[in-house]
DNA sequence: TACTCGACTTGATCTTCATCAAGTCGCTTG
DNA sequence: CAAGCGACTTGATGAAGATCAAGTCGAGTA
């Protein structure tokens, strides 16, 4: 499933991410020389929960759903990640297992940066350091909001409250979201989430077929996700 | 409600914090030279979502629950904090608005340490920088955990291992933890909670009444919650 | 001591959503 | 083209837990 690179088509999108952007361009380069790239088809796991962590993931092409799961084939989805997106990322900065499972939603191109290099870095170059700061920082708010959707809101609301923060996030487009990835992010079943969308459809918040949602009422959809 | 003080009672426990600790003792000093206490009231509410950080709040004595609520009333708490622990901290290193609630829970006395003070020591100090990247990361941990918890068990297997982790947590103990709170964690109700309780009981899991839980059984406890 | 108040308990009923069970539809593949 | 498959839809039923409504109990107070 792995093969190795000397060329480093992922050079120039290194500057497009707010962590990496602010290592120096010598840095930029070891990380490139260290960085191995490893191709998934979908539905194929890329990690376990609970296993030591090699490093940090950085998604060239394709998406991955970061997910938990239960004994009873139960999961809940944490987050969808697409290109130029990394994952895994807190294993490494807190020296500890992976948090959670992934595995590739989509066929996907993905790139190890081996942890040592990381923690290098981390030494090396206060800026980059402090955005990691941030962007764990963002991930705290991402996740809070995550259990405030997750417990104080119904059904309906929580898909709502769903299409007006993810209807234009890449990563979900790109990763063809099906009901039951819905379902698995908004702890429902797929039966609900397509009656949940018939519902919002018969309201005029929004027009759907199996493959499209599009939001015709945003202020509507609003209303009904209590935003 | 605020007082200042020109001494600096909490000078000592600096030292046991996981970031502050590796502070110099001259940051250290600045630090406290700038810290301003404030006293709370049981039920008092201490910050409020959405508005701006004024920086990073830390316990000096008593309990506060960091958490969400909804138009209708509801309540989700995201964390207790105690003696020591810090509140609020996201905000300032995002520069964000504050991410939730915070209301105290006992009579309390909480420092408010300045943003722009500890901006400076992530600029100054590189250890301090990295000790923040991994209290965030064990925070990000610690919300991946609830939101499993939340989403892919029942009621029963929730209190089970919120029992589990929580039982020797001296900030809950230090809150004398009431039903509601229990409840408003767990995302269920305070009669649930005490209906599961003594499902609990009569399992033989634990024993328990109105202010104390003792976990007889912590192997059943695991069995139960599925840890 | 009696009163009150608030947290807790317990029971009855109701809602939401999961589960189970047929279908439908469109796409792929022989 | 037919067959089959997988995602989705729709309906009927069931279960977990919320809500509503009385209580009970213990601590603090007049």
């Amino acid at each position: 499933m792995a093969n190795n690179y000397t060329t480093h088509p992922l050079a120039p999108s290194l500057t497009a991410h707010p962590c990496f952007a602010l290592l120096t361009a010598r840095q930029q380069e070891r990380l490139l020389a260290a960085a191995r790239p490893f191709l998934f088809q979908a539905e194929e796991p890329v990690l376990t929960e609970g296993q030591p962590a090699a490093g940090i993931w950085w998604i060239d092409s394709g998406a991955v759903k970061v997910y938990k799961a239960n004994a009873d084939g139960g999961e809940q989805i944490l987050h969808i990640a697409g290109s130029g997106e990394t994952f895994n990322d807190v294993a490494v900065y807190d020296r500890g297992s992976n948090p959670a499972n992934v595995a590739a939603l989509t066929p996907a191109k993905i790139w190890l940066l081996p942890a040592d290099v990381i923690h290098t870095f981390l030494d090396e170059n206060n800026p980059f350091a402090q955005a990691v700061i941030r962007s764990m920082a963002r991930r705290v708010r991402a996740f809070t909001r995550q259990i405030e959707d997750l417990t104080l809101y119904s059904v309906t609301a929580r898909l709502a409250r769903f299409l007006l923060q993810e209807a234009d996030n890449p990563a979900f487009v790109e990763a063809g979201v099906t009901r039951k990835a819905i379902a698995a992010y908004l702890a429902t079943t797929p039966e609900t989430v397509s009656r949940t969308l018939r519902l919002l459809q018969e309201a005029g918040a929004i027009r759907f077929d199996r493959y499209r949602i599009l939001i015709v009422n945003p202020t509507l959809l609003r209303t009904i996700g209590q935003v």
